[in-house]
RNA sequence: GGAGGGGUGGCCGAGCGGUCAAUGGCAGCAGACUGUAAAUCUGCCGACGAAAGUCUACGAAGGUUCAAAUCCUUCUCCCUCCA
């Protein structure tokens, strides 16, 4: 079924539909209505990261064609912990741990989305809000009534936990309907219709919508995106140096630019429609693109969806410094880097000790691996001396350019 | 509550008194080939040390032994079967 509304339409033809309770419905009443829709965000770590995108890129689109997203924040979820298909409890936050990554995740929605007061502005709430004020004998007669445990233990994402005879505690088992709870409330508060997340999350979202319905009489819709894998079948956004965070402090722009500029050939047009806004015909020409054609579309790719997340200049600035770097051989502004003062320099400086200040190793044996494997270049020179010391005659316009590999680039530079 | 099996490096998984920093696979890093891709091939893959070597590590704590991942005791967690 080909939906009409510009919101399915959009989310259709860039493939994030997975599963829908009722997407003819839902088409029908976004054509005439504005759609308030929320995203939960779980305060686990605090940043979010590539992984989280789908969802972000899910409420863009959402406000840019006409309707209002809420993010909901779990400040109240987190401490209970969501043990969908996840074969152990996860371990538990303490109160301060949540409310420092909140801090954390909060920010990073102000580059995809809109805030204020105006009808399909974005708002940002945070579920602790009514779930640490609950009332427990007045919650269970207002709402474990509508439960059914018979249910919820026929669910796939706490089967696992069952069928491994692996403990499932009260604790999180209330997970799902605090989460279902959190649906209603919004419904009550500012008319939130819709519920979306990832395929991961169909469970919680069905259990959000039959509350709703039953509470509150009204007929709410849940959506999913689908699982993003790689042509390689690795989960999007896993990457070997640890997840790939939104937030600039976590993981510099530069490196974010990198980890899309690195895509596989193969996933380039799902990249490109999942977390650009590029218009669908202008991806379907970039995917044609061959051999190292290719590369021309993974560039448009990075300045992107660096773009989306850090602004257009920093964008820029990775891109100009990538060329600077890989094309030219030479350095760029955006590179880790180093400072040292000329004292030291003059007095020499460790090769390996400069190989670890600037991150691309963790002990003195792995830069010395990476420098026996002539990995490690100094000025574009390998250098396979382990005892190397970089002194000012290393110096090129008042900097040194420090390789690790052919992709990890980073310079000293001389500070006064 | 009873009987049995098991917890080994990021993951899987050998080892079952010395030759074990621990086979192998995956993942990772580097090199070659390329296009900052994939595939393939090669090397590396605990920490400290220039090295000799030292330290930390085989669920936890004790013990036996010249010597323990390997044997014994207690504890702990998981799995299978019985009640």
């Amino acid at each position: 079924m080909t939906p009409h509304s510009t919101f399915l339409k959009t989310l259709a033809e860039r493939g994030f539909l997975n599963q829908c309770t009722d997407q003819s419905g839902l088409d029908e009443y976004a054509q005439t209505n504005k759609i308030v829709a929320y995203i939960g965000f779980d305060c686990t770590a605090d940043s979010l990261h590539v992984g989280n995108l789908i969802s972000i890129m899910m409420l863009r689109h959402l406000q840019q064609t006409g309707h209002k997203p809420i993010v909901l924040l779990g400040g109240g979820t987190s401490k209970v912990g969501d043990p969908s298909f996840k074969d152990e409890a996860r371990k538990m936050l303490s109160l301060e741990q949540i409310e420092h990554n909140k801090q954390g995740i909060k920010k990073v929605f102000e580059k995809f989305l809109t805030f204020g007061d105006g009808p399909n502005d974005a708002i940002m709430v945070d579920n602790a809000d009514w779930l640490d004020h609950l009332n427990y004998m007045a919650f269970l007669r207002d709402y474990g009534i509508h439960f059914s445990v018979n249910r919820m233990l026929s669910f796939d994402s706490v089967k696992m936990r069952l069928e491994r005879e692996q403990n499932l505690s009260f604790l999180e088992f209330n997970y799902m309907i605090l989460q279902a709870y959190d649906f209603a409330e919004l419904n009550k508060r500012y008319n939130c219709v819709l519920q979306m997340g990832g395929q991961d999350q169909w469970g919680n979202i069905v259990n959000g919508t039959d509350l709703t319905r039953r509470v509150n009489h009204k007929h709410v819709f849940g959506l999913t995106s689908p699982l993003l894998t790689m042509s390689d079948g690795t989960k999007m956004g896993k990457t070997e140096r640890g997840a790939v965070w939104l937030n600039a402090d976590k993981l510099s722009p530069y490196d974010y630019w990198q980890f899309w500029r690195n895509a596989s050939d193969a996933d380039v047009g799902t990249l490109l429609r999942f977390y650009t806004e590029l218009p669908i015909s202008e991806i379907a020409q970039l995917e044609k693109l061959e051999g190292n054609q290719l590369n021309e579309a993974k560039i448009i790719l990075a300045n992107e969806a660096t773009t989306l997340c850090h602004g257009i200049d920093a964008a820029r600035h990775s891109f100009e410094t990538a060329k600077k770097v890989f094309e030219e051989g030479g350095a760029g502004g955006d590179l880790p880097s180093l400072e040292i003062s000329m004292n030291d320099l003059e007095k020499g400086l460790s090769f390996i000790e400069a190989l670890k200040q600037i991150g691309f190793v963790e002990s003195n044996g792995e830069a010395k691996r990476l420098i026996k494997g002539r990995g490690a270049r100094v000025n574009n020179n390998v250098i396979d001396d382990e005892a190397y010391h970089l002194s000012t005659k290393d110096l090129i316009d008042g900097s040194i350019k420090v390789s690790a590999g052919k992709k990890h680039h980073g310079v000293i530079v001389v500070k006064n």
